[in-house]
DNA sequence: GTAGATGCAAAGTCTTTGCATGTGT
DNA sequence: ACACATGCAAAGACTTTGCATCTAC
């Protein structure tokens, strides 16, 4: 409806990868500069009320990720060396989750999966100098 | 080495899942009022440095939990209703993560794994109410 | 006596909220 | 005009840091 909110989904559209609040925000004013952080927390909230955005969960670092709300099923790898992110659609976790959740009576609504590691640049790096 | 130190791998130690710094502060003055919660995050932050403890990534709610690092690889169901954390040992993550990454010439030092859902007594308290 | 540990309070970071201003119908 | 959206700044929640005190060797 608002133009901040075609603007956010836009961003987060282009990304092929989930976003913090901060990124969007620079990508905004990359193209419409103004905007406020608060808003896009704001419009981010009301996105994820209309299940149109969802937060993921990458890091223990204090920072919100974010991304559409998937229509595929996907899952990262996250470098520790760069941060950068790698996605990935295969998922090992479907039938595991229901059957590990029989046993204790759980009822599984979602998952969350992270592969952490060190991406191919990354790893070159770390073979040849010993340390970043 | 330090009392404190010990105090708190003890706790983490009588625990079966993971905790928070508040949740490890409120045992430990249980026994032995008087600690602050800066120290237990101090003292974490050095049991971390010495791989005797981790954090774990258990949700994005802003909480960090803590844990003994793990002689055996565990995972958690985490439940949305009572917010209990189950644990479970079977793990469908590791050779299906080496094949993943192998793809991308990554390489998987690490993963998290939460399943999110409901727990038997949430359940039951859904079905009845239609809502928590 | 020196190095490290600790309590308290202040600072930091990310996120949320309050309030007055703007915008669109 | 009215409802809703927005910028700015302040408040909040969790974590980290500074500093003076205390402990242990």
């Amino acid at each position: 409806m608002t133009r901040d909110r075609r603007i956010i989904l836009h961003v987060l559209g282009e990304a092929s990868i989930p976003l913090t609040a901060e990124d969007i925000l620079e990508r905004v004013n990359a193209s419409q500069p103004g905007m406020a952080l608060s808003t896009v927390y704001r419009t981010l909230d009301e996105l994820i009320s209309r299940s149109s955005v969802q937060r993921t969960l990458l890091s223990n670092d204090g920072h919100a990720f974010f991304e559409l709300m998937g229509s595929v099923h996907r899952h990262y790898m996250v470098c520790l060396g760069c941060h950068r992110m790698f996605p990935f659609s295969s998922c090992p976790v479907g039938d595991f989750a229901d059957s590990a959740a029989e046993e204790l009576n759980f009822e599984v609504t979602d998952h969350s999966l992270v592969l952490y590691g060190y991406c191919r640049h990354c790893r070159l790096g770390r073979q040849s100098q010993g340390s970043e």
